[in-house]
DNA sequence: AACAATATGGTTGTTATGGACGTTTTGGTT
DNA sequence: AACCAAAACGTCCATAACAACCATATTGTT
């Protein structure tokens, strides 16, 4: 039973938008009239504002943001603890609950958590905490491996939702795991939240050579580059095909994220790159930085030119 | 583009266009009646718009669009040709066509292709094929690991749609691919294999050594387990591993199935098992043969979805 | 602190939209 | 060929979205 998702009506209009993001239907249509928010008219000239436009604008602005609870399931109050979900999370992971998991990254989202804060502050600590526990041997390897499909799932839910978004002119960043690290789920993050800064994000997930990645470049020419690494089995091998492949990327233009808990100083301190970040919060502010979003509403008086 | 599997059924219903369209039937209506789309009329008075028509107009127009992707393949059971299915999806997954690779798959299976079939007859000889290519070299690495990703994200999205059917009283069945193998895909739409048989089906995945299985056996007492292996690394230690967890699973009482590329006949004529199959055609009839479905009565027009 | 510039939110009359209704067509099954 | 339920039809109408306008609130500059 589907109880009022987006799924259902991805269209609200201007009277929901303004009650969700708590200004009035004029400034609404004012907006919209200026491209702040993105819509489409239907023939008779009603607007349509897409649900996740909507709360991406209210999850990057500064705005009063009264209600967004309207516009999704509300979890309890309109303000969220990360702490709160984090344990919600937690739980339904270890006890395999798959509608819970679900519910609560679908949630938060919705309610308005950015992705970077549900990646470094939700899923992160709480996948550690169940990779942990596998190793003092509280619980079992198939828990992990249970947790981590079930998270797997939740955020490829995530990403439905926002590829529906698709603007028609988005730059592309393409990214991987390097060869020997199967983690997933940090690539899936970083897509995700590349996805949500308005950027065509083509995820190549684990286990993926430089040498392939740099193929995809030649063959793709995004604009940025991410690189996850969580484990690292041969740092040499990895160092010296990494330079060629960070060489063909400054050719091409490309700028290069690098990132994961495997990267210690000792390695970093050996790799040329634009940007380096042990938390997805870097790559959201830099890909916002090299590909700003069009406007933002101002108040009152604009700035000088 | 999804050629040769759209194209039989040029015409689409008032409500299909309503749901791309994110308008309501009403409107729809009113549309046509004012020659803002156009349509033909049967005999009997219904409305056929052209579906070219319709997204040519939402396309040039500023007409929201829901979902094209609903209206890239409406097919019906009758006419599902697996051949056209398979080769769509290999041109969307080759391409990277995210949204198309998710429509085959999601059509499909709403149109009432078989989940089994789908494994069988699509999924795997086209990504048996991404795989060769890339063997043969015509194609790279990247893209298939790229195709995986889509085909992947298309998969979760069934799953997600499966649980949502989930009744409350199900058998339980588990499964995984195990130690050494990376394979995701396998295990993946096994589970979905037994979710659509009505199963509760929890996934494990890939690189689950059987050790972790047995516990998880003894923890979730499951009446069944997959076990789907496309790699193995170490044949003599996984005969040993599978011999004390097929004890185990016999112990309590669970049927083990077991299927897979890299189970030739050499190595699977050492094991004990409840049944083989490499095809997952054959989990499906074993699952329901263990867990046979109430039959509904099938009177009268059934539903379309 | 006063001013200018502009964003906001409420009005107006007008009209598109979408749900409800009972009826008819449709297409798959027996 | 008869049957039947899903789905489309036409009609009606309350609701809500539109455009245009104006008073007020908010903010940067002088």
């Amino acid at each position: 039973m589907s109880r009022g998702f987006a799924e259902d009506r991805p269209y609200i209009s201007t009277l929901e938008a303004a009650k969700a993001l708590g200004v009035s239907v004029s400034t609404i249509k004012r907006w919209v009239d200026v491209d702040i928010l993105p819509a489409h008219r239907t023939a008779g000239g009603h607007r349509k504002l897409m649900r996740s436009e909507v709360l991406a604008l209210a999850r990057q602005g500064d705005l009063p943001r009264e209600d967004l609870a309207r516009l999704a399931v509300p979890i309890r109050k309109s303000d969220i603890d990360v702490k709160a979900v984090a344990d919600a999370l937690h739980r339904a992971l270890l006890e395999g609950d798959v509608a819970s998991s679900r519910a609560v990254v679908r949630c938060s989202y919705e309610a308005g958590l950015p992705i970077e804060t549900l990646a470094d502050e939700v899923i992160a600590p709480v996948m550690a905490k169940v990779g942990h526990g596998w190793e003092t041997s509280q619980i079992d390897v198939w828990h992990e491996h249970r947790g981590t499909q079930v998270c797997t799932a939740a955020l490829f839910e995530l990403q439905t939702e926002l590829e529906r978004r698709a603007e028609s002119e988005r730059p592309l960043a393409i990214g991987a795991a390097p060869a020997g690290d199967l983690y997933i789920l940090p690539s899936l993050l970083a897509q995700l939240v590349l996805l949500d800064a308005g950027w065509e994000a083509i995820n190549l997930g684990g286990n993926t050579p430089l040498e392939s990645l740099s193929k995809a470049l030649r063959a793709l020419r995004p604009r940025l580059v991410w690189l996850t690494i969580s484990h690292l089995e041969d740092v040499e091998g990895f160092v010296s095909a990494y330079r060629d492949f960070h060489r063909e990327a400054d050719r091409q233009g490309a700028a290069v994220v690098v990132g994961g808990r495997a990267l210690i100083e000792a390695v970093r301190a050996r790799l040329p790159y634009s940007s380096f970040g042990d938390r997805l919060t870097h790559l959201g502010t830099f890909a916002r930085t090299l590909h700003p979003r069009p406007k933002r509403p101002n108040r009152g008086r604009p700035r000088k030119v």
